[in-house]
DNA sequence: GCAAATTAATGATTTATTCAAG
DNA sequence: CTTGAATAAATCATTAATTTGC
């Protein structure tokens, strides 16, 4: 059925580069031909058909897409590099308020948990979602007050519990319930500075904890 | 005008603990007592009021707050260790493909720069919110084909340009414009490979780059 | 240095949740 | 399933601490 298709130099779509040629073509890319002229292209073009068989087009096009690939690659990196850069700082930064316990670190931990960017880093696109749609979050920290609304006040008779507590605790009604150690509660020999008390009360988590 | 005001004991409106009496509840607390009952706090009571004005209620919320508030802190601590832990990692994996050239870094930055959280880490709430909306960013990056949607071929003619110079170029039409120095184009003494030539072009561009 | 202004800390209250008994 | 006690979480309000502009 098939007609005699030429077996000998099978007809390729595409030009396809020698080694030699590509060294070229890199070596003057390199030497500062970004653009070349289409006089240029014909002396590269006679010159490279000296290692495998080119066309002007060929040329044209490689530097063409050469010059192109090179713009993005650099971009790519650059920005890359930026992302690098970026989350070093967000690094140093926490890391900074984490070691030292510095005194705004919790609103700003707050303010953080409190942003979309928080959520879609957990993956909680919706919450991220419509807190971006409410124009809930607002980007400056400065003016992150809590957005209460209408907290309506359903329950107007709820402080019995503390009550009956605090009557319990003022009407001086001693040893009611529980297993009650009254003597071995004060075993006041405290000489252990508020300070101290403090740094030595907040300890670092252990490390084995995952994100996500 | 005014009354006579009590001058003597001016009458502040909410107990401020004695340095003595902190120190005692921060011993108790970190001797064990979390949530005294009414009666360990009638003790307790009694016991601070040798070193100053105190009522049961201001043990009852002393511990109180002070239990919420280590938990508070202990819970902070946690989420900020977290988020260094999880800045750590993403720093590690872009130092990793930035250094490396790893083959599918280009597919991964390019996902992320498409991403609502890089918009909103560059401050473009906006454009966030209504990608987020859109439903037009999609977290798994294994389905992170771009969205290309329909491109309108809206440009047909525009092929123009390319076939104008293509045919200048085939035409064989040597020396048209500019300062042509065809002679020194080809110094080739190449003695660079090709996998040098991609190495060291690839330069790290300067750190003075700040985020937002 | 100081006094007003701002911010953080914390005592006091209110609201929400948990959990056991009925 | 409902109720109520107990407690945890959230919030309000005042005082202590810091910053800031003379």
């Amino acid at each position: 059925m098939s007609p005699a298709v030429a077996s000998a130099a099978l007809p390729t779509s595409r030009w396809c580069p020698t080694p030699e040629q590509l060294m070229i073509l890199e070596e003057m890319y390199r030497g500062g031909i970004k653009t070349p002229t289409a006089s240029q292209i014909h002396h590269i073009t006679s010159y490279l058909s000296l290692y495998g068989r080119i066309e002007g087009k060929n040329v044209f096009y490689w530097f063409q897409n050469h010059k192109a690939r090179d713009r993005q690659r650099l971009r790519r990196k650059l920005l890359l590099h930026q992302h690098t850069l970026h989350l070093q700082k967000q690094l140093m930064y926490h890391q900074k308020l984490y070691d030292h316990n510095q005194p705004n670190h919790q609103s700003h931990l707050l303010h953080y948990l409190d942003s979309p960017l928080h959520k879609l880093n957990q993956g909680r696109v919706e919450d991220a979602s419509t807190q971006l749609l409410n124009g809930t979050w607002k980007a400056d920290l400065h003016e992150s007050g809590y957005n209460v609304a209408n907290l309506t006040n359903r329950f107007r008779d709820c402080d019995s519990t503390m009550k009956r507590i605090m009557v319990d605790i003022d009407a001086s009604s001693p040893c009611r319930n529980r297993t009650l150690k009254t003597l071995e509660l004060f075993p006041i020999t405290t000489t252990v500075s508020l300070k101290d008390q403090y740094t030595t009360a907040t300890q670092v988590p252990n490390p084995s904890l995952l994100l996500e």
